[in-house]
DNA sequence: GTAATATATGAACAGTTGTTCATACATCAA
DNA sequence: TTGATGTATGAACAACTGTTCATATATTAC
């Protein structure tokens, strides 16, 4: 629980232009615990990459690739025939997924079989259906 | 590893109109592994509440407030200084965050304090990073 | 009551995204 | 070689998204 400090304690936000400041005034209502938590901040680039994973794995169509990958390896005509899609659909969103490193492939003649590329993926598969599927 | 039948038993696509089947026309490479991923699909409504989970959960402003929550309990005002955003952007993004019960608050006054909702958040937090992270 | 202020929200705009269509590439059979 | 076919990709378009700005609501101090 947070400890509000007295008006005459609380400062003005300091880094921002005055005129995107918004109507708030008051920068820290808990000045320590805000001065902790900015020392643990992840780097820009570490949010942005995980950012882009989540994004990727943010549309139904991708996800129920990762499922049916996570079920079988699968070619391009499989998972468009199992998910009702034109093949260039599916490789165009396939391509998506092997440029985050979330599934990965092999070819054997004209065919492409793909799998998951790590356990990372059903992890966050399942943890997320967890998450929606809980209460 | 796959079974390819041979050019025979191929069947084409039943259920695509003839314009929308692509170029590709052999429906399973390998049907009984196809037929066996069929019965396992989850429900569309699933699935989208998935994504929608994680489309909330791919955008990096989002990110960061998800990160910071996961340190400690802070108002909006805090937050915005933290990131460097303004007010209204952080009331915008958390509204989201709500609506997707990724995070949770409690009123005291004027100050509204935000928390992560469950467990289940912090552990994708977590998750994606190591995907992230990893080699 | 009024003024100040922490948060919330609607509208609008630029930027991004997913699909489709056409086409290219690659492999195999004849 | 030629034709068939599985996959990949560029362009274009509609649909969606995140931010900003203005404004509204709610609470506190006076």
């Amino acid at each position: 629980m947070p400890v509000l400090l007295k008006a005459k304690e609380n400062e003005t936000k300091p880094d921002l232009p005055v005129g995107q400041r918004g109507t708030c005034e008051i920068t820290f209502v808990n000045r320590k615990k805000v001065e902790e938590v900015k020392k643990r901040l992840k780097p820009d680039s570490t949010i942005n990459q995980l950012a882009e994973s989540f994004k990727v794995l943010g549309d139904s169509t991708r996800l129920k690739m990762i499922y049916v990958l996570s079920q079988a390896e699968l070619c391009v005509c499989d998972i468009a025939t199992l998910l009702g899609l034109t093949d260039s659909a599916v490789s165009h969103q396939l391509r998506i997924l092997r440029n985050m490193r979330l599934v990965k492939y092999r070819k054997d003649g004209k065919m492409a079989y793909y799998t998951l590329d790590d356990g990372h993926i059903e992890n966050l598969f399942k943890e997320g259906l967890r998450h929606v599927e809980e209460k």
